[in-house]
DNA sequence: TTCATAGGGACAACATAAGTCCCACATATA
DNA sequence: TATATGTGGGACTTATGTTGTCCCTATGAA
């Protein structure tokens, strides 16, 4: 296959902009269906016209359809969406760059999903999609779900296909995370467990709290229970952010921040902050996941990507072997980039 | 691979007549190198500008070089065209083809080469390269090659590669074919013995002798010798014919051609005769291989292509189970439509 | 109703591809 | 040596296809 694409590369490479260009139209009308040809163009960055050509097209060879109320993908239309994704990813030479970050991040397995989520929102998307449909793989009757908040793991509760397990149960990893309501862990906890027909527990803590607070808090009977099903989780969903960004949405005071940061922390994950090194140099005053735990967690999978990520996801090291990592081409390559660069 | 290939054909379908120009322009500078740009557009029925334009592509790509001789085809180029062949084979389903046409015809191999003979004249050169190199992979040390005239089995010594082997033995099949010399077995006979480094013996008996006059020849001494040869050949290479045809060419006088015909002659091999049901009815009057040799003979292969070939090919029955076939598309695809029109 | 969105028609502006002819040069032939 | 025929490349006009733009009507939501 591989073979096949370089010879085609060759003999007509014209073809791959215009395989891309048509991917990527698809793509989108799937992640907005049901979508009008302006508002493509506007998202797609492509003239109306242009559009409007290509959209023809795919509506003549029956992968999408178009009526009064906007443009659909059709089945087959998800079926061929799906297998040209395989087929970027090869041309693309994503596989190879899986395989080598996978040596490099010392983890069991990475996910690259093709495009950059900076440039295009649909990869985000995507990047649900496919976490989802991994986690779905793994998932058995029992299972204790952990997941943080954030954009990234809020687009894998979106995207996670309705399945039937028993008895599983979805909890928030570590206390409140954030001020909007769409993207907390227990927001996302609560509908996660909703899409699975499954169980969840709630850990309603403020940020920032004293360390008196927060060990009185931790004796209050409900707190208790779902720190104990948290501690038992066997498998940890959760994104890895700046830690720039992420010291300020938590709502750190500006010395907090400032002093983080000259510390060196450059990544954030499930309210621990990591430097160049890996290393931990904060821990969020919350309560929650403990890093001890996550070592050892059967499961664990990261959600992050855009170029910008690119340090964080080097920095933050779980230690943990079974790590999954599904990031998008963009952040790939910059670690690639960055890793190249460190060497020389 | 295939699935790819669907998949492509969904999503570009211009990529097919991209593919397809880009590859009939390459395949016909490598058979007519060095060539102008000129004799090529007309040879391809394109327009000079189009040729042009993707002559520079292909520059561009490193395929071919360009200098004031002419064009030629590089080794990368050599190279692409070999893979992109394989390739419209698999586009044009000719896989399914060869197996449909060994099925039916019950021999062991078929060889489909892309085109129509009639159309394009470089798919007869393919032909010889492809049976030529067939060819090549079965010949030992002590090979005896037994080979017809004509202009298939003409390109096949044409396109022969150069390979060493040891003492190897090339005779006509038969007594003198047809009037030009170019393209008579023993003509042949000579030319590729002399590719190979191999002798050769001629056998050199006009056509539609008296059997009393071959009952002569036969005991000539030198004759005698060369029949010998033939009857142990483990190798023979022969073209089909139509009856029509071949019989008017091996100069049959008009009587005997239209008896012929009327008896239901459709094929001509190895001076041979077929009709529909693949039943001798007639033997040319000369010397060499028996048609009891060539059910034995350990590999049997026939060169024939063209539409209008297709017939003749079917009626040509030699009960020889290790026959193989090296024909084009145009025939390939017409028996197929024979044989379906048959069984309905 | 009113408003925003949808798809589709139409046409000018533009870009690209194609047809055509000419030139300088190389090679083979007389 | 002179000539005829091939070669690639330049330059131009013409044809074709692509793109940008605006307008129209229909449909669904507020």
């Amino acid at each position: 296959m591989k073979d096949m694409l370089m010879l085609q590369q060759k003999i007509i490479p014209e073809m791959l902009e215009l395989l891309d260009k048509r991917y990527s139209i698809l793509k989108n009308i799937y992640y907005n269906q049901p979508v009008g040809r302006r508002a493509l163009s506007q998202e797609l960055k492509l003239g109306e016209r242009v559009v409007r050509t290509e959209v023809n097209f795919l509506k003549n060879q029956g992968l999408i359809e178009i009526n009064s109320i906007g443009m659909m993908v059709t089945k087959e239309g998800e079926n061929i969406l799906e297998r040209l994704e395989e087929m970027i990813h090869e041309i693309n030479g994503l596989s190879n760059i899986e395989e080598n970050l996978q040596r490099f991040l010392q983890i069991e397995k990475v996910m690259v999903i093709p495009g950059d989520l900076d440039k295009d929102s649909t990869v985000l998307k995507e990047m649900g999609r496919v976490a989802a449909s991994y986690i779905k793989s793994i998932m058995r009757n029992d299972s204790v779900i952990a997941l943080t908040g954030g954009t990234s793991v809020a687009q894998v509760v979106e995207n996670f296909p309705r399945i039937s397990r028993e008895n599983v149960l979805v909890v928030p990893a570590r206390g409140g995370i954030g001020r909007e309501v769409e993207t907390q862990a227990s927001t996302l906890a609560a509908k996660l467990a909703n899409k699975l027909g499954a169980n969840h527990k709630l850990l309603h803590v403020p940020d920032n709290l004293s360390h008196e607070a927060l060990e009185t808090m931790m004796h209050e009977p409900g707190i208790m229970d779902t720190l104990k099903s948290i501690s038992i989780a066997d498998i940890l969903i959760f994104g890895i952010g700046r830690a720039d960004e992420m010291s300020r949405r938590r709502g750190l005071n500006d010395d907090d921040v400032k002093n983080l940061l000259s510390q060196g922390a450059v990544a954030e994950a499930f309210g621990y902050y990591f430097n160049r090194n890996g290393e931990i140099i904060f821990i969020t005053p919350t309560m929650g996941l403990k890093f001890d735990d996550v070592k050892y967690i059967k499961n664990i999978i990261a959600i992050a990507g855009g170029k910008n990520k690119a340090e964080a996801i080097i920095a933050t090291k779980t230690h943990n072997p079974h790590m999954v990592l599904v990031t998008d081409e963009g952040a790939a390559k910059e670690i690639i980039r960055i890793k190249e660069n460190s060497v020389s």
